[in-house]
DNA sequence: GCCAACGTTGGC
DNA sequence: GCCAACGTTGGC
């Protein structure tokens, strides 16, 4: 089982967005970076993921989880790229500043502090269970 | 196939 | 709103 992290600018798609879609949840599309590419295509029915909120917020501020693997992205018109649908599975009770992780000696190795510019990014699974806990999930 | 120019992202 | 970092594009 991997971990993931899916960023979004809450202006485009929000968290609430993301609930609001309920159990049906959505298509994460708009991905057109290769390596994000690579990460949406490793990803199994069931794996679950932050949701972080760039820009604005800048926090994570929830858990998803993946529904239906690696399909074509009807928006890319080069029909290079693809998408995953995700659901929102639970918010953290806390959401989880940028800041916070940043202040973390454990979480210095997160992709999000090292390249920040990945829209989406793997997560290793002690930084699952720490970001979490400090979320207030247990 | 290299690399300069350009566009985009996202933290500050 | 600025700008650094990074990815992509296109000329050669």
């Amino acid at each position: 089982m991997a971990y993931w992290l899916f960023k979004s600018e809450p202006a485009t798609w929000s968290w609430d967005q993301q609930v609001a879609a309920g159990e049906a949840g959505t298509y994460w599309n708009g991905v057109r970076n290769h390596l994000a590419k690579k990460h949406l295509m490793a990803m199994q029915v069931g794996e679950q993921g932050f949701f972080y909120h760039s820009n604005e917020g800048k926090a994570v501020v929830g858990i998803v989880a993946v529904i239906r693997p690696y399909y074509p992205d009807y928006t890319d018109e080069s029909g290079r790229f693809g998408m995953v649908d995700v659901k929102a599975v639970a918010a953290l009770p806390r959401p989880v500043t940028l800041d916070a992780i940043k202040a973390e000696p454990d979480l210095a190795g997160m992709v999000l502090v090292n390249n920040s510019r990945l829209s989406v990014q793997p997560v290793s699974e002690a930084e699952w269970v720490r970001v979490r806990a400090m979320g207030g999930l247990g």
